[in-house]
DNA sequence: TATGAATGAGGTTTCATTCAT
DNA sequence: TATGAATGAAACCTCATTCAT
């Protein structure tokens, strides 16, 4: 479920190059937060990260590997924090606290998200896959937990349906990171989260009966 | 309506500024698309747009400068082409018309926007403002589009709803193109705006209900 | 007749690329000679040629760029030198004469020939096959001059025979400048010249001789 | 008659010295054959030879003291081999069987020939003159043998007229290896070693006819 | 106004060597 | 004695910008 793509270190100890590409990621991504990837230099990384330039290539081959790294973990961070969202109940509150629950993560992580979202195209043709696998991974989850809650209500919905309401919901959570500046000038998390969830209830009751009535208006 | 940062040029005609400029874009913007703002080179613009890279520097004064005029004129384009939206009747036709034609400007653009978005980032805190003010214009026309479409059904809504609503439009026609690997394989973008305006029409009722019955359900 | 390998210039005017190359290829063979290739940087290459590392790469792509540029100017100015020799009168006169005065220019071009003899197997798979031609016909040359001599004498000497003698004559010269320490402490290069020609001229006898006996003694 | 160059070990064991440099001088010379010393890293060096980086510092000092190992090695092998050339009889057929003793190990030498011949100037000032030695002293067998040949024919040569014809022996069998490109497609080295024992009696026999006539021709 | 040669700061990466374990 | 992680000087090369023509 957790396939990496493999970034060579040279050091072997394997908890080694963990602990120290972690303090690799996060300098790097505070530093991405200000300048973003171009503009930061490699030994800006490795001072950050607390090491010297030679250490620093001691555990990736070149600077894009660290974006890789930097990206695949801000992708299981937020999976991690998703992992006990419970997407088989199938309930009206599930659903809630699901959606409520990825928009508080998003909000917490907004940074890391910005970054991802902004740099991920400076990813090789090879790295890019990976990452885009996770949020494939992550759109599922919003798949399932809305088919279950459709199911629950004794709905059947098409495919398309299903995965353009994840899809929404998913881009709806990086929004409110990506465009702070238009939206958290005029709602608190809690208005937004609130606010979409609304919308997205009403879609689904708008398919539902659309799909009763047997489709256009 | 249409400020403008100034970049300066060393060349007094301003008519071959104009000129020189439209080709330095559009050359800049083929490359953009390719390789991104900080992979091309000024002399690549350069070549791309006919002339030298000396003749380039005439015409601006830094890198930075040419990704300004890349973002202004892509906003622009945008615009221009969604000027004769009908923002005033507010039937449901003028709606679903306005958010239709959006979307297939945004199909048409896709590569412009993408690159608009992921490097409108580099631009300096200095060039920022003038295109988030542009974005935010554009926002302006669908709360007027929905505005008024509210209106003629004799309701009221809350700026925060109609506001979201408006954003919501406008980063689903973003997403179209940034997340084309998504989406284009699944929807034509016929049936994308089709289910979109479908959700969005949904929403706007539960607003209106939401409105009626006093709040919260 | 003199094939040369492209190396890319981004400067376009060519009489200044032939300029500044010279200017280079001055400045690196001073530097290779003293401390090699490998430990000769492209910084010095540039100070020692006047002008700045910029520039240095206006005019080559790589560093092995002017490994190229250097053996391969190497051995058109000992080709220049070589012109007018005369390979077709075929006396005793000018097959001396010819060997004198490639020892002679090998004398004054030790230096150069020994950089090129320590530093060839540096170059690129690619570029080797230029300058090796360059030294399969200096060989050439010396057959020429040997087999007009041979067959004044009205004699009839094998391939194989002929192009040993000719290779012998052309690593002579070298050793004269490669194993100096042993040789030049030893010999005036007069002495030297006389010396080798002295056993040119008894081989060449010694193979007319077994050609008329009819091979093995 | 071995002198060595004392080359620093932190290790005290001799025995384990020897051992642990051997391995180092086998990885060594399979690697400069491949890509030269200077592309060849020190930790390529300590990995082909089976132990690690700081193991390997344990028995040098720098770099180039492999390289030093590395070719007093080879020479120490070529003299091992010549050992048991009879350099007194003085008959043709000790002569004759000594070049063909000697070109015969060049063969089978011949890349550590070439790599000591590419490379040896990149010994230190320090290391070199220990390597000629070794190089002189090789030459100094082809003069004996030459010496004794002459001598047993009743002849006196200048020391002058022996130096040269060991010297081209020497390097006669050196180009064997290091102009293979040229003389393997032409020549077996039985083939190869017939020519030049033709052209070396010829020569000797020419120097014994300008002896008896006293002089130039 | 147009050109393009010149510049050099600064980028990424390598690798000989050290030293704590 | 053996290890291999850490170091940082220094290598090659790029590219935004300038300026003389």
């Amino acid at each position: 479920m957790d396939e990496k793509r493999e970034v060579h270190a040279s050091v072997k100890d394997e908890r080694l190059v963990e602990k120290r590409r972690n303090e690799m990621i996060r300098g790097a991504v505070t530093l991405f937060k200000q300048k973003g990837f171009h503009r930061t230099t490699t030994r800006e990384i490795a001072k950050a990260a607390g090491f010297s330039i030679g250490t620093l290539y001691e555990y990736i081959r070149t600077k894009e590997d660290i974006l890789y790294l930097v990206c695949d973990s801000i992708y299981d961070e937020v999976r991690l924090e998703l992992e006990d969202m419970d997407l088989e109940r199938g309930t009206l509150e599930s659903l809630t606290l699901g959606v409520a629950h990825y928009f508080q993560v998003m909000d917490r992580m907004q940074d890391e998200v910005l970054v991802m979202y902004q740099e991920a195209k400076s990813l090789s043709k090879d790295a890019l896959p990976y990452v885009l696998k996770k949020e494939f991974e992550m759109v599922a989850m919003f798949e399932k937990l809305i088919q279950r809650y459709v199911e629950n209500r004794e709905h059947q919905f098409q495919e398309s349906q299903i995965h353009l309401l994840a899809q929404n919901i998913f881009v709806q959570g990086q929004m409110w990171g990506f465009r702070r500046w238009a939206l958290q000038k005029k709602y608190s998390i809690k208005e937004y989260t609130k606010l979409q969830t609304e919308l997205l209830l009403e879609g689904i009751r708008g398919f539902e009966n659309s799909a009763r009535t047997g489709g256009d208006r």
